[in-house]
Formats: C-alpha cells, structure tokens, sequence
DNA sequence: TCGACTGTGAGTCAAGATGTCTCATAGAGT
DNA sequence: ACTCTATGAGACATCTTGACTCACAGTCGA
C-alpha cells in the first residue's frame, strides 16, 4: 500500500522506533503504548497504528534498533577469540538498553510466540557459532571440551548473563577468564 | 482497619494470590490486573482494590507464592552438597512457574524499585552461602578457587539460569557437573 | 513550475478499562 | 441475639484504546 521509499514514512518509522526504544529503555516494555510513543516522536497516534497496528510489534521492532553483539567468525588461537568475545559482551551488557532487551526478551518469549522465536534465533546462533568454533579447537589440539560443545555457550555466556542481569554486577576480567576456562582444558 | 485474621479476610487474600500467580504463569506479568485477577478468583472488583491498592504490589506478592530454592546449609563434602543443590535448582527451573518468576524479576527490577530490592536480596543470599561453604571448602583443602569466591554463584548458577530462561533447554547431569567444575580444580 | 498522489496530524467517536464510592448483605465474633 | 466488618454488586466519572474521517502538506513525475 505505501511507497516504503517515501521520506516522510521512512522519518515517521525513524522517530516512531527511536521513541519506542527510548520509553523500553526508560520505562519498561509496558510503556510502549501507542499513545506514549506518538507523544515522544513527535507524530501523531495514528501515524503509530499506520505503522505498527499492535504495540507488541512494534516493541519487538524497536528491540532490534540495539545493538547485541554475536559472536564473529573465530580466530586463532580460540581462546584469544574467545576472550575478545566474550569481553565484548560483557561491555555490552554493561549498557542498561542491552539488559533491557535481553531481561524484555526472555521474559515475554514465555508468552509471546513472535518473541520466543527471537529468543531461539538468538540462543541458537550463539550456541552454534561457539560450538563450531570450539569444535576446530578441539580437532586442533588446543582444548579437551569438558561437555557437548553445545553446552559452552551457557558455561561461557551464562556467568556473564547471570552477573548482569541477576547480580547488577559488573563483569571484570577474571569473571571472563573463568568463563574462558569453564569449558575446557586450554593447553 | 482490617483484623487481619478474619476468615474472609484471608480466604480472599489467598484467592486472589492463588489467581494472581495463575495469571503470571499463564499469561505473564500484564495480565495481573484488577479486573482479571478478581474475575478468576471469584471475588468482588473492589476486593482486590481494598487488598492491593495497587496491581504491581500484587504481582510482587504474588510472585512470592512461587517457591524457589535457596541454597540450603552446606555439609561435607561440599563437592556433593553443591551437586545436590544445583540438582535441586535445575529441576526447579524446569517448572514454567518458576522460570516465569525469574524472569519476571530480572525484568521488573530494572525499573521497579521494589522489584529490584527483591532481586537484590535473592542474589545476595545466593552469593553469600556459595561464597561462604566454598570458602570452607577451600580452607580445608577440599577445592582450590578459580576465582573471587563471591564470583561462584555466577559460574555456577549462571549456567542453569542461561540454560533455561535464554535456551529453553533441559538442564542435563553434565551441565551441572561442568558447572561445579567451573568454580575451581577439585582435589 | 505545476499537478496528482499519498502519508500525516488533528480530531471525533464508541467501546472498554480503570479507580473510587455507596449500600445492602452475610459471615464472624461476643 | 447483637454488633462489627469484609464483601459483592453496582453506579459513576475518567482515562485508554482502536478505528475512522478529512483537510493539509510533503513528495515526485511531467
């Protein structure tokens, strides 16, 4: 129906979704009405319901303005890769907008069809981009796996999330390493 | 105002907890509302209003009713006594209530002052006596420490936590066994 | 520059949700 | 039997929600 190339619905979705971020960020998922979004970017409500007819939409959209880090392809040696990775996400969750996803999304994929499958694109890719890599490590000799490599992404990632999210702690370096050595015997 | 042990008095009280917590596993945290929860719980509108002037109040109490492990008093050897409580907590998390709770807590409490306090002292006490039986522990030779032993709970607990509200996986004997190894070399 | 097109803002409207209040009633304690 | 009080039903004003209309202005092709 709408020409998606038009300036001016391309800077009504813009404001809608940079508004919508915002009020996730500051206030919780519950502030994303589409009264509250309208207000804040500035256009009016039924530009919103134009957009994005359910609000439970377009809070999933505007979860995917924020930046999550996945894991990039794998270096050698792993370990290296692995602490820069890991590293990388722990300075991501530092930011109160990533925790605010990642709280806002594994708590409503308990309900949410559209946000369950999210979650498991989420966790899946993590899960395989680890496993591979930890696989070549394997076959290279650098590691001896102490589970199904399938398991390192919630040996690896799971203390970092838990001190985040659970602890509102921060995650220093030796957290890190530790994490690095929960999957295996590095050699 | 209310004598608060007066049999109507609680059996509405409890009616309304029961509905309450009903709606949270089922439906998730927004569907606590007023008027939901009186209409499962068979009571008046108005009732709900005298008990829990306020919806999130009720939710916070509500959540309560769902039980969750702590760590219990450790014993000797504490390798055993931590296989025994992630074991316990590994099955508690396969329960959709409590999966609910936890992630409605981690949730709610980046922008719930009550909420967060909650949160706060569930992973203080955590923290505490993990902190405190690996200590023991390591006094009596039984483990060298990977780390600070205030980080054990996030290696371990952090695992099962990831497992289960990011993968929605099962938690398997492994898992748990990598886990425990994660917090330092046992002797 | 002109004209057709279309996304937008403001506003209206009905339906439903929300929070407060009143009052008759029935359950509880004496 | 008598008093007290928590309750259910309902009335009520207010706010929210979702759908709709219409004049207007930004956009793009001619």
């Amino acid at each position: 129906m709408a020409s998606q190339t038009d300036p001016r619905y391309l800077r009504s979705r813009a404001a809608i979704l940079d508004a919508a971020r915002e009020l996730l960020l500051e206030h919780g998922p519950t502030a994303v009405t589409h009264a509250q979004v309208s207000e804040r970017a500035g256009v009016g409500r039924a530009t919103v319901y134009r957009h994005w007819p359910r609000s439970d939409q377009l809070l999933s959209e505007a979860m995917t303005t924020v930046p999550m880090s996945f894991f990039s392809t794998p270096t050698i040696p792993v370990r290296d890769w692995m602490r820069t990775e890991l590293t990388k996400m722990a300075r991501q969750l530092e930011h109160d907008a990533v925790r605010a996803v990642a709280t806002t999304l594994a708590n409503t994929a308990l309900w949410d069809t559209n946000m369950d499958a999210r979650r498991e694109r989420f966790a899946s890719a993590l899960a395989e981009r680890l496993a591979a890599a930890l696989d070549d490590a394997e076959k290279r000799g650098e590691i001896a796996l102490r589970t199904d490599p399938r398991s390192a992404a919630a040996l690896a990632i799971g203390p970092l999330h838990y001190r985040s999210t659970i602890e509102h702690g921060a995650i220093d370096a030796d957290l890190v390493e530790a994490a690095i050595n929960a999957v295996g015997t590095w050699r």
